[in-house]
DNA sequence: AATACGTACAACCGCAAGGGT
DNA sequence: CACCCTTGCGGTTGTACGTAT
């Protein structure tokens, strides 16, 4: 898939990973965490660059991702966030609990952008379209008074929750101040009156792990854990009873 | 049923930042 | 300070899948 290899390695695999390949790579993570992705794949006995482990890992096997479409709220939240921060999706990923700065850029650009451009947003400056129109005539008249999407939020962007929650004074105004925001997880604020984290939305850490202990179908065993001492095998037992602390 | 077209998403690439020597 | 290495990020692409003709 995508372009032609950036390395030109003889031996390094490219292209969709099979379920072999992810099992090896879960497998390793699990029990000898990621010291340096680079030796991963020799580690981990895959035919893989470091770089493509740890966007897999990342982008799909790290247990603590939500699966599935983003909610509206969710969907809400990034394309405030985008206002905001702009296309830098790890930012905005940072703030959606479960989710992928890869998966929020796919879903941008195969949803939220055209909704947006249905409603008559300009999806990059968010601004309404008509309006972009007219600044857009009217540029060479225009003064340089920037106005990045941060900046200029106009109350007509379609988003009054949006609005609301940026004009809302009580938020910590260091929030939004720099790059490095308090890792407050915004998303609880977005979740409708009533409704809590226990919403379905967001499942436990072991609903999303239970694809994962689907492993239990090949036993412990066909994951290779029986090279493993007392020690990391009392590990992996609490990991399978759910306990959360070892991966 | 076969083909064409459109959409969604996994995975790649190049570049930049940050840390170590 | 310069260089090297590793990691992370954002943009882009190819393919699988779904839908329309």
């Amino acid at each position: 898939m995508g372009r032609q290899p950036c390395c030109e390695k003889f031996g390094v695999k490219k292209g969709p990973w099979t379920a072999e390949e992810d099992k090896k790579l879960i497998n390793f993570i699990l029990t000898n965490g990621h010291c340096c992705w680079r030796a991963v794949p020799k580690l981990a006995g895959l035919r893989r660059c470091g770089k493509s482990c740890r966007l897999r890992w990342t982008n799909y096997l790290r247990p603590d991702l939500k699966r599935g479409l983003l909610s509206e709220a969710e969907e809400q939240m990034v394309i405030d966030l985008h206002s905001r921060l702009g296309n830098r999706w790890s930012k905005i990923a940072a703030r959606l609990p479960g989710r992928t700065d890869n998966e929020i850029k796919n879903h941008w650009n195969t949803h939220i952008k055209k909704k947006l451009i249905k409603m008559g947003i300009d999806p990059t400056t968010h601004e309404p379209l008509d309006k972009e129109a007219k600044t857009e005539e009217s540029a060479s008249h225009a003064d340089d008074s920037s106005t990045t999407p941060t900046e200029n939020r106009s109350t007509s962007d379609g988003s009054d929750l949006l609005n609301k929650i940026g004009n809302d004074e009580s938020l910590p105004s260091t929030l939004w101040m720099d790059d490095e925001p308090p890792l407050v997880d915004l998303s609880w604020n977005y979740l409708p009156a009533g409704e809590t984290c226990n919403d379905t939305s967001f499942p436990s850490w072991e609903e999303n792990c239970a694809w994962l202990l689907d492993f239990q179908d090949f036993g412990i065993n066909d994951l290779g854990f029986d090279c493993l001492n007392d020690t990391e095998l009392n590990n992996m037992n609490a990991f399978e009873m759910g306990d959360k602390t070892i991966a």
